[in-house]
DNA sequence: TATAATTAAATTGCATACAATCAATAGCAA
DNA sequence: TTGCTATTGATTGTATGCAATTTAATTATA
């Protein structure tokens, strides 16, 4: 049977999957000194610039469930980069704080995101304009959860 | 401190992973009455137009390695849709081949794309750029394994 | 031709992901 | 206050993904 809309080269989604794949899966040496993979290493980039932040906090700005978030934040913690503390004032609150260790880790992180850059070779214009059809998506995703 | 080359939102590679995700875990309900994830779908695409693959051309395909695609071929087989058989020429080959039932459920498959398509609100225009700049990505992936 | 090198899948181990469910806590209403 | 409801994480189960190793088969080579 000719189908042409379920050929491979057809879909949109596939590109999407596989080049993050890729770029993820290309992040892991540089990384590696950082003792992070790449999921840990966005929740790294979130707490550096919140300082305190709970589960579901986020996975709102992650777009992960506590299934993942849970068992992830607890080796973060094994690591000695995060803190997990209930709140007080509501105690179903997981708050997750940097330990010094995790606060001196972005000096490490600096050249990560440089690194990383060299490895896709698109114009500025290219990547500015990537970046904004795929917030147009996650945004259109926030509407329509 | 301030570094602003670390922030969440100055990542390109961060919406890449995420509509990625959101995409992959919006088509699971299309799925489900194929029986099918997301990944088993791709697999399932190749197969419809190549009627015979081994594994590791379906990995240079779909940038999935042997750890991934040999369970995966199970579970496959296992739900009757395709047939692994040994080629006489080489045995360390595998081929993949579509039974009558994985053939038929092309057509159960068609309207997937339109329905996935209706989930991300593009331009004609903005979705052939962002598949071409995906592609763009991948190709020089290739150069650059 | 015996052996070394290469190749193709399979296996193992670890780390996500997410749906579904559960348990604890908080908020609220009668 | 008491019981219902909602919220928050944690847990469970299933399915990827990938690095590293292993096994089996094939090919190249001394």
């Amino acid at each position: 049977m000719i189908c042409p809309q379920l050929k491979l080269e057809n879909q949109l989604c596939f590109p999407l999957y596989a080049v993050s794949k890729e770029i993820t899966r290309r992040y892991t040496p540089f990384l590696e000194p950082l003792e992070l993979t790449y999921t840990q290493y966005i929740v790294m980039l979130v707490l550096w610039e919140e300082k305190k932040c709970n589960v579901t906090e986020l996975g709102k700005k992650l777009f992960l469930d506590s299934g993942t978030l849970t068992p992830l934040l607890k080796k973060l913690e094994a690591k000695g980069y995060v803190k997990r503390t209930r709140e007080e004032s509501d105690e179903r609150c997981l708050s997750v704080r940097l330990t010094d260790e995790g606060e001196k880790l972005q000096s490490k992180a600096k050249n990560v995101p440089k690194a990383m850059a060299s490895c896709v070779n698109l114009s500025p214009d290219e990547a500015k304009t990537l970046y904004n059809t795929l917030y147009k998506i996650l945004d259109s995703f926030k509407d329509n959860a």
